[in-house]
DNA sequence: CAGTATCCTTGCGGATACTG
DNA sequence: CAGTATCCGCAAGGATACTG
């Protein structure tokens, strides 16, 4: 379960995916894809990609030499199930991310119990971590 | 895109979203459930859960009190995603570890195809992180 | 260009003890 | 039963510098 699950895992991991998702890469074209990415991340989540057999790594002879990632079969297989997860979790953080300013609803009333006193103050979302 | 897939993130998430897949089931079910997970985590993720919109708090009004998590409309939602995800995973689990080739998930369909190429090693495994 | 190597901080998750 | 409160270790990731 987890074990699966822990294909998509790691910082920026589903991003990559996705980047690849509509053909292959090279890696300075993905690192201007996702600007605050650090080459060493970067070159580990593609290792672990490339070892758990969803990505393809093709090294091109040329004068400057240029490496090109690409989606396997397998890997292409994930992004169904991605892009469902995205749609769920897109209608989930619009419930809960109604707006800030301009007349949004208030989320806490969102739930039929009567908090006993935990304060779910949580709207900061400083940084998503998936895994 | 990582904000949606931080749905699932956190260790245990997705085998908890998976126990009440069949419905609601309470705190110390789920303890039994996953034998190793400790309490504190066990109520982070369910805390997280809730707060995504994911699954529903209960508690009931017994004598000895008791709670139980449901999944929500939107957290059934995620099942099918889930599932892909899972499906796919074994057969990439399968082609790079040998030894455990009966049905762990419905394989569905043998994908006869040999290996793509040169193994990478690297075969660490030692814990998925999920989160 | 496509990475390695190194240091350092953060915080997740485990372990343990305690409570209403 | 259903949690909360603390302490702690460790590894993931960021920052920075360097290489073929």
């Amino acid at each position: 379960m987890s074990k699966c699950m822990a294909l998509l895992s790691g910082l920026w991991t589903p991003e990559l995916v996705w980047c690849l998702s509509n053909g292959a890469r090279r890696f300075s074209e993905l690192r201007r894809d996702n600007p605050t990415i650090t080459a060493k991340v970067l070159t580990g989540r593609l290792r672990d990609l490339e070892a758990r057999g969803v990505l393809e790594r093709n090294v091109l002879a040329t004068s400057p030499p240029s490496v090109e990632y690409a989606l396997t079969s397998l890997g292409r297989e994930l992004l169904p199930a991605i892009t469902s997860i995205v749609e769920v979790g897109s209608r989930l953080l619009l419930r809960e991310t109604p707006g800030k300013a301009s007349g949004g609803v208030q989320p806490e009333q969102a739930n039929t119990r009567a908090a006993p006193k935990r304060a779910s103050q949580q709207s900061t979302d400083p940084d998503v971590q998936m895994g």
